[in-house]
DNA sequence: GTGAAAGCGCTAACAT
DNA sequence: ATGTTAGCGCTTTCAC
């Protein structure tokens, strides 16, 4: 590739003052326009591109962040895009460390400082996982580690998370509104835990409004591909015995299995039963029936991580930020009045089962 | 950070001496083992972490493989998971470059060669936006162009798709297995174009087994999240005017909206419509009901596309190499043998057809 | 076995 | 207005 010496040789100048010329520095260096026009139709002709390896060596820095954590599929490729938009507007690129245990962290990490990364996001990670981050990037002051997303997020460190309480919340002062009482949670536990600020948004939402202890009552299934049979027992176990009308799921995967279960057994959607989920990601809309759900922005998730980080980045001093993203709740297709006849409803519905 | 220069000092050696170890390198210069052992212990004990940016620009190469592209959710996330786990494997690391207009596809190519990745990735480009990329690398002999994923694929050029046409004949194969003669193709368009891997594939289907040229039906609609109500109108005409006992969908949400929509309309699923769906991303399987669709195993496509293009930067005469990943029929809920009274069914289906 | 010297491509301070 | 000099942190070659 072209250097800055090959255009100095070939303009006749030298190659600090190329440098110059390409960085298009205003200091109190100048060269004759006559000068700096040869130059860069040298450059331009001979298809300079700048080595920026060799200007970070040179700078100490690099405008690289990069992303660690559990990078799977939905929302995290929103997250990443957003990320990649406020990035790019600030002239910084992208580097991914997708890893799921401890080993593959730390590896990560190391790697990180290695390459001299201005910062990171960290995405899903444990505590464990994110103490060995903050612990490699603290010796070494790179700057920042934001999070985003769920999971731990220890005092004195940015973060940036979707305001699921206040989503859990709506979506129970929605179901209440219609006229619901007997409102399930439904979740599942990721990487071994209940995301705690869903449930708590639904216990909080269920006795704002006067509803009795008893009236809170929550089941776990899986969140594997195909629902297990026992979980079908157990979710409509679940359903029938605390006679609910209405299902708030912490995840639409498992809205949209509840919706599944629940035909399969003879309810209607939403006629006996009402459902709202949670995520909002672009296949709720394609679930039949077309899924009302709390609608989380990941994509400005990812927008905000990289300002915050950029920020830090730029000021080291910047205060610690804790931003939330709205929620916002999407009324589709899930969701009615209750049917107060629904019980004998699924009685009868229970001949019918297997039928679909 | 600690550099080599104050370990060096440090231990009473000199600098060179201390990278010599640090790097194990086995040439003809030997150390002690105790110059050896201190200068490690000295390396460790001042937390030094090798400044890989420098390495580099003397070595004038990165480990970095960059991906352009489209990279929007569902799919690319795996594919990108893919990637990562044959670069990790191999020691190159992973930069990302969304883009989604020329513009952004050309500065993205020109800021790869600037930052002299090792390789280039690219997904669903243009063909003028390839073209780009191409023109830009090839003057900087930057070794490596390949492509994953649809869109249009360039002689002399490395590749990685899924078996679409393949995987398309197979889907309809199983329908006509079941007892269908009368299957549908629903399609799209993404970014202007059909796929038409997967259209032929239905179409050769088709021919392959005696079909008639006229049982060859196929409707577009539009792939937004919320299907219009005149696509909704198009879709039923389709399925009516045709009576079609089956239909095939280019893509898992084309799926899920024919489901949904026929539903609607009367039709059971898969009693009086089988469905078959394509792409097999995990929503498929969380689809009311689960859906049948070709499942592509976008993940293994990334991690092909990553030792390709690896191979072909660690000897640049590697022959451009066209590797196609089979996709694989998974049969869930929504194909049934034809039911042979479903268009008496279907008029009078249409009396509820405003019911849900 | 170890040190000395050179140089990767760039930036930046200073000299002319 | 341009050139000179130095040096970022590393790798590599060669001399001792």
């Amino acid at each position: 590739m072209v250097t800055m010496k090959e255009i100095a040789l070939k303009s006749g100048v030298t190659q600090p003052t190329v440098s110059v010329v390409l960085n298009n520095k205003k200091t109190t260096v100048r060269i004759s326009p006559v000068t700096r026009a040869k130059i860069l139709a040298t450059a331009e002709s001979m298809g300079y591109r700048v080595n920026e390896i060799a200007r970070s060596v040179k700078t100490g820095k690099t405008n690289t962040i990069g992303v660690i954590g559990v990078l799977c599929s939905f929302h995290c490729m929103e997250i990443i895009n957003g990320i990649s938009e406020t990035a790019s507007a600030r002239n910084c690129t992208l580097k991914l460390w997708p890893c799921s245990t401890l080993e593959e962290v730390k590896s990560a990490a190391r790697k990180c400082a290695e390459q001299r990364l201005g910062g990171v996001i960290c995405r899903s990670l444990t505590e464990e996982e994110l103490t060995a981050v903050q612990t490699e990037f603290k010796q070494f002051g790179i700057p920042v580690v934001i999070l985003v997303g769920s999971g731990f997020i220890p005092d004195g460190c940015s973060s940036v998370n979707s305001g699921e309480f206040d989503g859990a919340v709506k979506a129970v002062e929605y179901l209440r509104h219609l006229g619901h009482c007997r409102i399930g949670y439904v979740t599942t536990r990721y990487s071994g835990k209940f995301n705690e600020r869903r449930l708590n948004g639904y216990i909080e939402a269920m006795r704002r409004n006067g509803g009795q202890e008893k009236s809170i009552q929550v089941v776990e299934i899986s969140n594997n591909d195909l629902l297990p049979e026992g979980d079908k027992i157990k979710l409509l176990a679940f359903i029938r015995r605390n006679r609910l009308t209405a299902c708030f799921c912490g995840a639409d995967s498992l809205a949209m299995k509840v919706a599944y279960v629940a035909e399969a057994a003879g309810f209607r959607i939403p006629e006996d039963l009402s459902i709202v989920g949670f995520g909002g990601t672009d296949y709720s809309a394609f679930a039949n029936p077309p899924l009302t759900t709390v609608h989380e922005s990941f994509r400005e998730m990812g927008r905000q991580a990289a300002r915050v980080l950029i920020q830090t980045m730029e000021n080291p001093n910047f205060p610690a930020e804790k931003v939330e993203i709205a929620t916002e709740l999407v009324i589709r297709s899930t969701c009615a009045k209750p049917n107060l006849n629904s019980i004998s409803k699924t009685k009868q519905g229970e001949r019918n089962e297997t039928q679909r």
